[in-house]
DNA sequence: GTCGCAGTTTTGATCGTACCAAACTGGCTG
DNA sequence: CAGCCAGTTTGGTACGATCAAAACTGCGAC
């Protein structure tokens, strides 16, 4: 058993014992032997009934902790966890996580979030249903109460971009948003904000609704790119520490 | 996000002994004191020099590998590798792979996928450059000269789209395809296949490719969505193993 | 009966040692 | 200099032991 083709991450050239063991285990949570919530049988157990050492077995178990099947708090029982998008997801951002204090990697990023909500508005504006329509007028109103208090603001304004990814009706892209706010918010406390800033965010998200409600993509997108392109002015003073913007005074970027 | 955001893949609740090592050794990456592409120091050098045993030292490695910073393939050497988009899209398709075989998981993603492209085509048509278009234009040429080789009109295929993730020159965008393209891969060789299919594939992109040329976002749009829509059904049997489609013959989906 | 607490058992975390096999190294030979 | 071979390095796996925290048990108090 030399040469085979791992599934593992980063490309795997062989197959090791525990490969065998984490192969097994995956068979039998996706199989629903081992149910979602329940705790792994002892290493012990597992060592006995595989016929490996504990170390082989311990090195199964972080395998699997390390895809997002279980979670392998210290001291405790693994618990068998089936994946959805949002644990992917955050796995995506860990390792992303590594390339951004760099690089120019946060630009594309952000750039990413702004193709893609570009994109979310428009299909918004094309297909929005009255019941998206109410959740984001709700999140409109609820964005322009919270203007005198950023920290609420900020939420407010996470929920009312949260209600375009979830226009699409599909799960992956509420996963992705929480992956993007999940980043944002290791800065946030970095960014400048205040109330005049907040006042600003909130015209933009009311620019964009309304383009949204004469169903308007055009104008809708352009809104949106205007909206997040300003706000990375703000995301990215986070990210260069000697820069500090005399002029800005302080301010926000609420562009969750 | 219910109770908490955890920044790891199996959000931990404590710290062990290897948590340590795999934050002195990330440091060691990301700070150039271990450069790319070099081998990590032996783990027994390692165990003497964090004063730990190898178990733990083990447990480092295969954490840093499951994070994507080093590659670890079974009997060579650790190397270092600074992550990418690629790695860490790679590491993403590796946990999402879990929630495909059961749930309408495959069907989300394929949609993303579909709502991703509508994007890249939009943004085709309306910024692509003479670069761009030529680079289309050579893929739809090499397209359409691999017709009769299902083998090679699957390879030309993915290459046509890549070019679409390669417009808005965002490095993040072609990580995000060849994701796609690891994920469908996997499957590629139980979806059916012909030169009849190949040809209706190929009319698709010709007519992706004249709508972007004309700088028609809307007619680009439709075009890919009808192309990849259709392309679903191919790829939807193969996550349906009991459904033996009788009628279909033998065809190919070749939709990258 | 339930609750709380101390003692016991279980079990994960870590360590040390050992052995094997594959990879690597360096020198020897043709 | 190419190619082969033995010795060394190093990762993969195993076994056993120890420790501390968690889980469990049983007893007594209210």
């Amino acid at each position: 058993m030399t040469g085979e083709a791992g599934t593992d991450a980063a490309a795997a050239g062989g197959r090791r014992a525990a490969d065998a063991i984490v192969e097994r285990l995956e068979l039998r949570i996706v199989s629903g032997e081992l149910p979602d919530r329940t705790a792994l049988p002892p290493e012990r157990a597992l060592m006995a009934e595989f016929g490996a050492s504990r170390t082989v077995i311990r090195e199964a178990i972080t395998a699997l902790s390390s895809r997002g099947l279980i979670e392998n708090r210290p001291r405790y029982r693994p618990i068998v966890r089936k994946p959805g998008f949002d644990s992917a997801l955050g796995a995506l951002g860990g390792i992303v996580g590594h390339l951004l204090g760099e690089t120019e990697g946060v630009k594309a990023l952000f750039d990413s979030r702004i193709f893609l909500e570009r994109a979310l508005v428009r299909e918004a504006a094309m297909h929005a249903r009255r019941a998206d329509i109410q959740a984001l007028r709700e999140a409109l109103a609820a964005n322009e109460a919270a203007i005198p208090d950023s920290a609420r603001f900020y939420a407010t304004d996470v929920a009312f971009h949260a209600v375009l990814y979830e226009i699409p009706r599909n799960p992956i892209m509420p996963a992705i948003h929480r992956a993007y706010v999940a980043w944002l918010a290791v800065h946030w406390h970095r960014m400048l904000r205040s109330p005049e800033r907040n006042r600003v965010n909130y015209q933009s998200h009311r620019t964009i609704f309304e383009a949204i409600l004469e169903r308007d993509p055009d104008a809708a997108e352009a809104a949106l790119a205007s909206h997040l392109n300003a706000a990375w002015e703000y995301v990215r003073v986070t990210f260069e520490p000697a820069v500090e913007p005399m002029g800005v005074g302080q301010m926000e970027a609420g562009q969750p």
